[in-house]
DNA sequence: GTCTATAGTGGGATAGAC
DNA sequence: GTCTATCCCACTATAGAC
């Protein structure tokens, strides 16, 4: 098997913690604010080592980064259907209470990217569409089964809860004593008939 | 009358175009990818030029740019209790449906600021609490006159309130069709006896 | 008041030695 | 695989001419 052993290893594991120190760094001053070289001495070598294990540069770092964290978070959600769904997004945020430096990475990079220039603007945009789609699909299916209070719009419901998503996020990550999985967790009753 | 006539005039005109680009920039860029350079070929002038009229260098910049805007903001909301207090509160997010830039800009250094060491940090940190403590004084004043619902604590209104408020600017900035204000109303009549 | 010139720092990236 | 050396660029800031 390949990357288990000599030379291959050593490459695999030296990627695994640059990509961790990247995330690291990144999370705490963005991308722009960032510097390889900040990165390699996170890790104990020199900026061109880093750069040999990452052909595409910073950028490339930078991508290789996100696609890791999404593949992650995007398992927790496959296959969940309604209210099951709702749930897992209640228990997401409660995951992420725990891990300050995820939430504060994709909040740099996503208000960097609002920038259409950004290097990850297209990322985030094509994200933020896949989860507007999956939430709203998620009411559909609560609506399909009278699970929604009278009058309740499953889209309008599904970006309410991510505004809500957001917003706590934003006073939490400003130092705010505030309860993301329990906000949200109320806030997504307030559109069911039969609370979570 | 000094800065009305002649080189204080000059001065003054200077200043204030300076102030204008740099707060151009900073919402475009945030403050660290921003360039004093990039704000003097706005005006019209080299970076030097620039730097001749805020002698703190760029950090001054940043100060004025806020402090300008900081007092327009406030003052929207100067002697207004309870409802009225409330009621403001949505109309600044109307005013500011049209003003991305603006948006853009706190959106941006609130974000850089959270980093403790940023030079604007302590600034977002005393802002956001003096917000807190106005808006949950305003539900406290509907409280006292019985106009929340029963069970509606004031600060955690305020606190619901804000997170909507900040999630729902999150989505529009990232170019979601999201009506910011009547999204606010509709949250804070969640919380009232009666209607806005 | 604004300029040019320049110092000093730090960024990303490449070539080539070991 | 990782290094040193080097290149080129952009940034902030200062000194001093006009």
């Amino acid at each position: 098997m390949a990357g288990t052993r000599g030379t291959y290893r050593k490459t695999a594991q030296r990627r695994e913690q640059i990509l961790e120190a990247a995330f690291a760094i990144f999370a705490k001053n963005g991308y722009t604010a960032s510097s390889v070289n900040e990165i390699a001495r996170a890790v104990g070598i020199t900026q061109t080592g880093v750069l040999h294990h990452f052909a595409g540069g910073k950028l490339a770092l930078l991508t290789a980064v996100l696609q890791q964290r999404d593949a992650l978070a995007e398992e927790n959600l496959r296959g969940k259907t309604g209210r099951e769904f709702l749930a897992a997004l209640v228990e997401i945020s409660r995951v992420q209470a725990g891990q300050r430096g995820v939430v504060q990475l994709y909040r740099n990079l996503s208000t960097e990217a609002v920038d259409p220039e950004h290097p990850a603007h297209n990322y985030f945009r094509e994200r933020l569409g896949r989860i507007i789609e999956a939430v709203t699909q998620a009411f559909s299916e609560v609506l399909a089964e009278d699970g929604l209070k009278p009058g309740i719009e499953p889209r309008a419901a599904a970006l309410n809860t991510l505004a809500m998503t957001e917003g706590l996020e934003t006073l939490w990550l400003q130092g705010l004593d505030v309860d993301m999985a329990e906000g949200i967790r109320w806030h997504i009753n307030g559109f069911l008939a039969k609370p979570l």
